[in-house]
DNA sequence: TCTACGATTTACT
DNA sequence: GTAAATCGTAGAA
């Protein structure tokens, strides 16, 4: 009898371990689409599915808030290995919700731009009051932490072992193609605004601009 | 300390 | 289509 505690945790084996998440943004920004972004909430679970996503590639990336190495208390999080969540606060009323992906120190993230809801539908509506159309529930960044209860409690959260916001594989193998556009709202970014680091599901009804 | 502004959303005209 | 909402952070002083 192995003493309690050192079972493989069932739920861990649907997830993505932190070698999955230890990669280039660009690379785990695409994986994830189609896959599970999963939220429980007071006993109550939110299944969503990932559709539109934004790769931000380290200290290199004029676009990316640690860009030049920049290391503050709002970067830190990037800072984390990769499987972390990155949570801020945009325009001083939305939260963005972003993985950390890459090995420590290398500070890249993939923003969640879009999500469909699966699962929890009801939560979701009960979150964004006055939203009527299904897909503008969560076809932003800002709207999806919204409809899934996510701010800044959560910057720094473990994605890969954590029990109240983590990703799921999606167990079909759904088979969509991949469109690449310019990321959205960094006319800062010099060179770097116009690269192609927008990732989506091109047949989505629920990505957050065509 | 002080100031400018942003990985956006919503409600207007 | 345009503009207001709203506040923590970054960078300068």
């Amino acid at each position: 009898m192995e003493p309690s505690g050192t079972f493989p945790d069932p739920m861990l084996k649907s997830r993505f371990s932190s070698d999955f998440f230890e990669r280039d943004a660009l690379i785990v920004s695409q994986d994830i689409l189609g896959h599970y972004l999963v939220r429980e909430l007071n006993g109550c679970k939110i299944v969503t599915m990932i559709v539109e996503t934004e790769a931000y590639c380290g200290v290199t990336d004029l676009g990316c808030h640690a860009s030049g190495n920049r290391r503050t208390k709002r970067t830190e999080a990037m800072f984390l290995p990769g499987g972390y969540a990155y949570v801020y606060l945009v325009y001083g009323l939305n939260y963005c919700l972003n993985i950390v992906t890459e090995k420590k120190d290398n500070p890249h993230a993939v923003l969640i731009r879009a999500v469909e809801p699966l699962k929890g539908l009801e939560m979701i509506r009960k979150n964004r009051p006055g939203i009527k159309k299904t897909c503008d529930l969560t076809n932003g960044p800002g709207k999806l932490s919204k409809a899934l209860d996510i701010d800044i409690s959560l910057n720094k959260y473990d994605l890969v072992k954590g029990r109240e916001l983590y990703l799921e594989k999606n167990p079909e193998n759904p088979d969509f193609s991949i469109i690449s556009a310019k990321r959205i709202g960094i006319d800062y970014a010099g060179e770097y605004k116009d690269k192609l680091w927008r990732k989506y599901i091109k047949e989505s009804p629920f990505v957050s601009k065509k």
